[in-house]
DNA sequence: CGTTCGTTAGTTGTGTACATTTAATCGACC
DNA sequence: GGTCGATTAAATGTACACAACTAACGAACG
């Protein structure tokens, strides 16, 4: 809320999304507040938000560990991006001003750039804010709220498993192909594209499903099959 | 957390769904915290948690307030709505039990004679238990939990605007439809029903969609067309 | 030797006092 | 008479002290 707690929340965003507490490990509050230099309170604070924001877990009387995912909710977080930021990217393609989408072109661009340099921690930064951007583009505050937990979590993966060159690639493609559906102004094919984009980003973080797994959603629902 | 805080929680959130609390309407610490009977620290928590849930605003050095959304908003979430539920339904096509199924269907029956009774506090809560329910039948934490805070802001809608007698009886239909589409695990037609079911729901409540509206998702934009 | 119960250290939950910020009211000046 | 500014009251943010709970260690008994 105020300056203490916004930065102590701002911080340890910025860890745990950095890798820096291992998922599961514990979050003491005295710890970090001796670690911060503030009182327990605003550390309390921040870890009830963070918790909001589905960085943390928070047990009664046992105190805060960062979430650990389980793989089938890591695949069901793909498949939901999917669809929702596909409806977004749909959106967009009408909402977004011609300055919009030069903009989400830099981005794409740079990312790009930073991928073939092989800069990683850049190519995340930008990643997210390219994904943020478009959201926001769809001018829902809903959109960006929902999806921005979700966004949290798939970041989360970037120890678990990097994209191949092949992947990487894809990713890169699929950024500057939805700029130009957006100039275009076609949202079936924004939306074909970002569906598309996201599930190929799953199985490159996933890799391949497991066919008897309990399936939620099929790669086949796919909701734009024109031809 | 702790008991204290737990009840707290639960209070004000029926109560803030209950409409006891309008829409903006503030929420004063010590004021809340007289009331409950407790100190302002859970109560802090408290507000802290119901802000996660999204059912309160919080601004830094300037209090917490009832949410208040947005026509749009509220269009953005039965449109997401729609797609996230709908690739559940199908998801528990497949997953579901026998068992599963026949408490679905309790539970759309009971709903069926609370509607016809007009007994609407009722309708409400058994509402929100069947997709709920559903929801869990996905197998998936991340749908239930990201559906659950949607779910929340659609509620909040029911003193805006009641269901009239058609809207009514297609809703309870479309419950007993998705039972049966379970029961034939048929994943395509309870989506189908689901996605419907949610967009019939928006109409109801939000009236007609203005056509120059910046569209977030097109009504055309319908996943299952198959005829 | 294993199991169980009790004690103890550490952690989280709660209450309260103090600091800081916000907003409104009153007064003075233009 | 109106507007700008300062003072004051009330709210939230922070810190710290105490209470309650958890879990781990150790001892005693079977």
């Amino acid at each position: 809320m105020t300056a203490a707690s916004d930065r102590v929340v701002d911080r340890l965003r910025e860890q745990i999304l950095g890798g820096e507490y291992a998922p599961g490990e514990r979050l003491g509050e005295v710890e970090l507040a001796e670690k911060l230099g503030v009182s327990r309170t605003p550390v309390r604070d921040a870890l009830r938000r963070l918790s909001a924001e589905g960085l943390v877990d928070i047990t009664t009387n046992k105190g805060a560990r960062v979430v650990e995912y389980l793989r089938a909710d890591l695949e069901h977080i793909f498949q939901i991006r999917a669809h929702v930021e596909g409806l977004a990217a749909r959106a967009a393609a009408t909402a977004a001003s011609a300055a919009d989408i030069d903009r989400l072109e830099h981005i794409a661009t740079a990312l790009r750039e930073h991928s073939e340099a092989g800069r990683l921690n850049e190519v995340y930064r930008l990643n997210a804010e390219y994904h943020s951007t478009l959201n926001n583009l769809a001018g829902s505050s809903v959109v960006t709220a929902t999806v921005g937990q979700l966004i949290h979590a798939s970041v989360l993966l970037r120890t678990l498993h990097a994209f191949d060159d092949a992947a990487r690639r894809r990713s890169v493609n699929h950024h500057l192909e939805i700029v130009a559906a957006l100039r275009a102004r076609d949202g079936d094919w924004a939306e074909a594209v970002m569906h598309a984009h996201l599930l190929s980003a799953r199985a490159s973080l996933l890799g391949p499903r497991r066919v008897q797994a309990p399936a939620y959603g099929d790669p086949a629902d796919t909701p734009e099959e024109p031809e």
